[in-house]
DNA sequence: CTGTTAGCGCATTCAT
DNA sequence: ATGAATGCGCTAACAG
C-alpha cells in the first residue's frame, strides 16, 4: 500500500542505498543514476519514511521552537522569523528536500508544559530547540530546565536561548541572545523623569519572570539614581501580561496614588488596557497621565496617541536563534550576546501638568 | 550511552514488551509489574525513542497546525487554542505521557510552503493536521491541496480545517469549521447603510484568497440589496492583511473618491491602518469618515474610538479544530459547520456627516 | 498477565 | 560509483 524507499530501488533499477544516497545528497552518485532515481521518486509518488529515517541516522530533522504565549505577536513575531530562517525557502516543489522542520510550542507560560514539550522533543531525537521569551526565576524549575537541556546537549541537540538571558552553569547551550531589558528599563523611566515626572507608577509583568525582573529594575535604577526611592513597593502591581491586567492593575495604582502622572506597562499589550483605564476613569493621555510601553509591537505606532515604548528588534533576533540553531552563523563570543534596546518616543508621553 | 527500552526491562527485570505496554497504558499489566517499571524508567532517566516508536508502530504522536502567518494573533490565537486542546493539561511531571506533540508550522502565506509543511508532515506519519484561515484559489493549488490531503487521510492522518470552507470533492477532511465571513461582511455593510453611508470604500486582503472573497462578497451583497451598483472596482483596493496595506489603500480610496464617508478594512489590523491613514490626511474618526474592521483581535476594543468590527470566536474554533483532530469531539453532519460571525457595533462608526 | 519473535524502513558500514 | 548486509529501538502479533 504504501511506496518504500525498496520499491523506489526496484523502479529505477538499483540498490536501496543508492536511493538513499541520492535523497540525502551527501554522497557521489552518477549523474545519470541520480535523474533516473528522482523520477522513479516523482512515478511512485515517494515520501520518505521520517521514523525510520531518524531511527536509522539517530538524528531528526526537527526543529522546536517554545514560545509563552503564541497569540502574543511578540512571540509570534520571533517564532515566524526563526521558522522562516530554519526552514529555508522552499523549492517551490512542495516536495520537501532536506528541509528542517520547524515547529512553535506553545507553553502557555507554564514551567510543566515547557519541561513537557522539551522530553517530546528529546524523544524525537529533535535537531534543535529554541527556547525563547522570559524563562521563570523558580530555583527548582531552573534546576530542572539545566539538567533537560544538559541532556538534550548530549544527545546533539543544539539549544539557542532567544530573549532568554543565560542559564547559569548551563555550557548545554550553543548561544543565548538577551535583549536588553534592564537598560531599555532604565532609559524608558530617565525619560519621564527628565520630563518632570515624579510619581510614576508601574504595571508590571508575573512575579517570577526574568523578563518582569529586568525591566523592573532598570525602573527601579532610573528611579533611584533621580533619588525617588520608597515607594517602589506601593507604586508597582503585578500581573499577566496581557491587556486586562494593565486595565485592573492601572486602576488599582491610581486608587493607591491619586497624584499619578505617568504609567510605566509591563509591555505594550499591558499600556493599552492601562490606557483604556485612564481614559475610562476620565483623565487624557498625555495631558493627564502619561503612559509607555515596552517591545514596540506594530499596533503601538497606531494607538492613539501613539505608543511611547521601547523597540526590541524581535523579528531580528528570531532570525539570528533560527540561524544560530542550524549552525548557518557562528556563536557569539562566549555564547552570550545583548541585544539592544530602543527608546521610541511617541505622543503618549509628556511632561505633567502643573 | 542512551538508555533503552531494554535496559529499562532489564533494570526491571521483566520483557521489553511489558516496558512497552506499560509506557503506552493500553494493554493490562499488574500493578506491581508497572510500578516497577515505572521506578526503572525514573532510575534510568529513559525516554522513549520516538523515532522507533512511530516506526514500529506506524503513527506518530505528532499534530501539525499550519497558519498562514504566526505574527497575527488571528492566528496565534487559534494555533494557541487548538494546541492547549491537543496538549493537554500536561501531567506536572514534565515526563511526558501519552501526550501528542502538537506544532505550529508557518507557512507565510506562501502555497509552496503549506503543500512543502503538508509532505514534511506526511513524512513524519503525523497523527493529525489542522489548516487553519483562508485557502488560496489558484486551481492549481486546490488541486495539489486535495491530492495532498487524500494522501495524508490515506495513511491514517485527521484532517481537520478550521476558518477555512470546505476543500470541493475532498472525503480526505474530517471536518471543516467555516466562519461566516459572507454573512458577516453583509452584516456590517448593512450597518453602514443603516448609518446612512453610501459612499462605501473596501480595503481589501489578497486577491486570491477566499476569506478576502468571502468578505468582499458580503459587502458587496449588502451593497446591491440597497441598489448601490457599479462602483465596486473603483471603491476597492487589495493588499496583504497588514496594517502597511491598510494605510496605503485608504490613501489610494480617498484620493479615488474624496467623498467617501467610510471605509471597510479586510480586518482589524488593516483597520488600523487606514485608521492612522484617515487621521494622518486630517480628518476624524468617526465624524469624518466611519471605519470597520473584521475579526475583534484583543486590540480593536482598544482603538481610539473602540473599532466596530465583526467578531470572530477564533479562540474556540481552535479549540474545537483541536479535539476534532484528537477524535474527542464528533464531527458535525456532514463534516461541515459554519461558525457564526457576530457584529459589534463601537465609536469607530457613525452617521455620516450632511 | 507476561515473554518470545519478527519485522517496521532506512542509513551505513563494508565490499567491489 | 554502486551493491549487500547489518542493526537502529521499538511494537505487535502470537504463545503460554
Amino acid at each position: 500500500m504504501t511506496v518504500t524507499l525498496a520499491d523506489v530501488a526496484a523502479h529505477a533499477r538499483v540498490s536501496p542505498a543508492t536511493v538513499s544516497r541520492v535523497l540525502n545528497g551527501n554522497y557521489p552518485v552518477a549523474a545519470s543514476t541520480r535523474e533516473r532515481v528522482l523520477r522513479a521518486v516523482d512515478d511512485l509518488d515517494y515520501v520518505l519514511n521520517g521514523p525510520a529515517s531518524s531511527l536509522a541516522a539517530a538524528t531528526s530533522d526537527l526543529v522546536g521552537i517554545l514560545v509563552n504565549d503564541i497569540a502574543d505577536p511578540f512571540f509570534g513575531i520571533m517564532a515566524g522569523a526563526a521558522q522562516t530562517e530554519i526552514g529555508g525557502p522552499g523549492d517551490g516543489s512542495g516536495r520537501a528536500g532536506g528541509e528542517k522542520l520547524a515547529v512553535i510550542c506553545n507553553t502557555g507560560g507554564s514551567p510543566e508544559r515547557e519541561l513537557t514539550y522539551l522530553t517530546l522533543l528529546q524523544r524525537q531525537r529533535a535537531a534543535a530547540v529554541i527556547l525563547t521569551g522570559g524563562a521563570v526565576e523558580d530555583p527548582a524549575h531552573r534546576a530542572a530546565m539545566s539538567a533537560k537541556l544538559a541532556k538534550l546537549a548530549d544527545a546533539g541537540t543544539r539549544v539557542v536561548l532567544c530573549g532568554r538571558p543565560p542559564l547559569p552553569g548551563s555550557e548545554a547551550v550553543v548561544a543565548a541572545l538577551a535583549f536588553d531589558n534592564r537598560g531599555g528599563g532604565r532609559r524608558l523611566t530617565e525619560h519621564l523623569l527628565s520630563l518632570g515626572h515624579r510619581r510614576i507608577a508601574y504595571a508590571a509583568g508575573p512575579l517570577e519572570r526574568t523578563t518582569t525582573r529586568h525591566r523592573l529594575e532598570g525602573h527601579h535604577a532610573a528611579m533611584r539614581a533621580a533619588g525617588l526611592v520608597g515607594d517602589e513597593e506601593r507604586l508597582t502591581v503585578h500581573g499577566p501580561y496581557d491587556r486586562r491586567s494593565g486595565y485592573d492593575a492601572t486602576l488599582e495604582l491610581l486608587r493607591r496614588e491619586p497624584e499619578v502622572t505617568a504609567v510605566v506597562a509591563a509591555n505594550d499589550t499591558v499600556a493599552l488596557g492601562a490606557s483604556a483605564a485612564i481614559r475610562d476613569r476620565g483623565l487624557r493621555i498625555p495631558e493627564d497621565i502619561s503612559v509607555a510601553g515596552f517591545d514596540d509591537l506594530p499596533f503601538s505606532v497606531d494607538a492613539v496617541p501613539a505608543l511611547t515604548t521601547v523597540r526590541l528588534p524581535l523579528f531580528e533576533a528570531g532570525a539570528r536563534a533560527g540561524r544560530l540553531a542550524m549552525g548557518k552563523e557562528t556563536p557569539p563570543p562566549g555564547g552570550i550576546a545583548t541585544i539592544a534596546a530602543e527608546l521610541m518616543v511617541r505622543g503618549s508621553t509628556a511632561p505633567p501638568r502643573k
